[in-house]
RNA sequence: GGGCCAUUAGCUCAGUGGAAGAGCACCCGCCUUUUAAGCGGGGUGCCGAUGGUUCGAGUCCAUCAUGGCCCA
């Protein structure tokens, strides 16, 4: 570092500023490469960063790299003449140049530029690491993501992948008349999922705000204002543990859809899925973490009652109450509280013994009515709701329903959501008096679909923990 | 919250109670088509932190910190 420093420092008394401004770049390194016939013997302008040196005494070999790819230069005395050799002298591994020359081959092959001009971009005061292991100590690589993206083959292709995925949702909704819209992070009453949330605070207004823990109620009271088909792709935030599939702020898709139901849902998720694969993957068939998943709809529909029957051999329809609910879940070895009811233990059960094996894609539906407070009762079962959750390699991909859209219901299950949290269940949701107020005035029916999209990214990069595809993860601060 | 594991040079790692090491990077010298360039020389360190055991601790013990994996 201070070697470096020192470098810079004889720049500046060379009077060279090792800082520099604007670059007329004319070509990227991919272009050299990819267009070598064309370009052999004209003057090329690159930009980028050092990445290697080859030094030979009065001429020596560098590899710069720009976003498109890496190319090899060539800074030789004879063509810089003596005082801007010194000055390369000065260029270390990291540093950032604008390099001017003519393109041409080396004797082994090698596209290289013939630099007759250079100029510091940037110096580099700090070592990159190491070029050949890279970086292998994945604090560092969360801590410092940009070294990550340099030196780690696949990273930057990763973020990359996830800006196709966005812009490929985005895509598919726009093409399919909705409308994206954007809803407020910092909510009075933090509703619409089970989560804890974050709280903040407002001065001028000398409040307590919550971060949003789901974009649902904003966006359903677009609805009732008449904006049919709204979606929004923003960061949510949960109070809750980090784990390879959690990050406390993480980015939801949010869909509604007036006058549609869950079976539309159903259609629109596995279209949208296999739309986005075909066009970041260019197939419905990808692979993640060696086993093949096929998106291509229609998907298989199992029902929560269905799926225990299958995997478990439970025939939860002659299950009389809470009482023998909760019985039934200990023979099978789960621990369950007292105050469970039967829909509660309905989901450990099938929590516990059914989505583990849910490869997929495979929707889950009609969830009980408790665990499912703004859902739609079904028809048959009231205890039941309309409501689904695509699951693929075990994992929860996304929750959806027919929107429950009568507002007396919708304030009965608020109530029993507040009971659950006055007996202790923090995540039990919050009853949101606005939200009902825009309900009173009229809600269509509609079907709404959430999708995790870190976990799509997840799937579509083949990425085993969803620090994989969020450039800075939530860490504790270091102390030093 | 519980269990297990990791933390040594800028990076990747070895070092299993007795003199802090290697490769890359870095510094000095040589080298005008090399490419994990090469040749010769140089170790740049708060061994995560704090206590303890011991004649002696990178190594053993305890606590803490950060991170990872598994579980709740």
């Amino acid at each position: 570092m201070t070697i470096r420093q020192e470098k810079v420092d004889r720049l500046r008394q060379m009077g060279v500023e090792p800082y520099g401004e604007r670059f007329a770049r004319t070509h990227f390194c991919q272009d050299l490469l990819g267009n070598f016939a064309h370009l052999e013997g004209r003057p090329v302008a690159l930009a980028g960063r050092v990445m290697a040196l080859r030094g030979h005494g009065k001429a020596s070999f560098a590899d710069l790299r720009d976003q498109s790819g890496q190319v090899q230069v060539y800074f030789k005395i004879d063509v810089l003449g003596e005082e801007r050799y010194r000055l390369f002298e000065q260029v270390d591994i990291g540093d950032f140049l604008g390099i001017e020359g003519t393109v041409f081959r080396t004797r082994r092959g090698e596209i290289t530029v013939e630099v007759r001009d250079f100029s510091f971009l940037a110096k580099a005061l700090r070592p990159l690491p190491e070029k050949w292991h890279g970086l292998k100590d994945v604090e560092l690589r969360y801590r410092q993501r940009y070294l990550d993206l340099i030196v780690s083959p696949g990273v930057k292709e990763t973020f990359l992948t996830r800006s196709r995925i966005i812009k490929a949702l985005r895509a598919f909704l726009d093409q399919q008349g909705f409308v994206e819209v954007e809803t407020p992070a910092m909510h009075a009453v933090a509703a619409g999922a089970a989560a804890r949330p974050f709280i903040t605070h407002h001065n001028a207004l000398g409040i307590d705000l919550y971060l949003r823990i789901a974009l649902e109620l904003h966006l359903k009271r677009i609805v009732v204002g008449g904006l049919e088909k709204v979606y929004e792709i923003g960061r949510v935030f949960r109070n809750e543990g980090i784990s390879s599939r959690h990050n406390p702020e993480f980015t939801m898709l949010e869909l509604y859809q007036a006058y549609a139901d869950y079976n539309d849902m159903m259609k629109l998720t596995e279209e949208m899925f296999s739309q986005v694969a075909q066009e970041v993957r260019g197939t419905n068939r990808i692979v993640y973490q060696g086993r093949e998943i096929d998106l291509t709809p229609p998907w298989p529909r199992l029902s929560m009652i269905d799926a225990l029957k299958e995997y478990v051999g439970i025939d939860w329809l002659t299950v009389q109450d809470d009482a023998e609910a909760r019985a039934l879940a200990r023979r099978h070895g789960l621990s369950i509280e007292e105050k469970a009811t039967k829909g509660m233990v309905l989901e450990e059960l099938v929590e516990a013994f059914v989505e583990p094996h849910l490869l997929g894609p495979v929707f889950l539906l009609d969830h009980p009515v408790e665990i499912s407070p703004l859902a739609k009762r079904k028809k048959e079962n009231p205890e039941l709701t309309y409501r689904f959750e695509p699951f693929i390699v075990g994992r929860e991909m996304g929750n959806a329903f027919s929107e429950l859209n009568d507002p007396v219901d919708q304030r009965l299950r608020f109530q029993q959501q507040l009971e659950e949290r006055q007996k202790g269940n923090e995540e039990a949701q919050a009853l949101d008096e606005d939200f009902l107020l825009a309900m009173e005035h009229g809600m269509p029916p509609m079907g709404g679909l959430g999708v995790g999209v870190d976990r799509l990214v997840m799937l579509l990069t083949d990425s085993p923990s969803i620090r994989d595809v969020i450039l800075f993860p939530l860490l504790k601060p270091r102390e030093d």
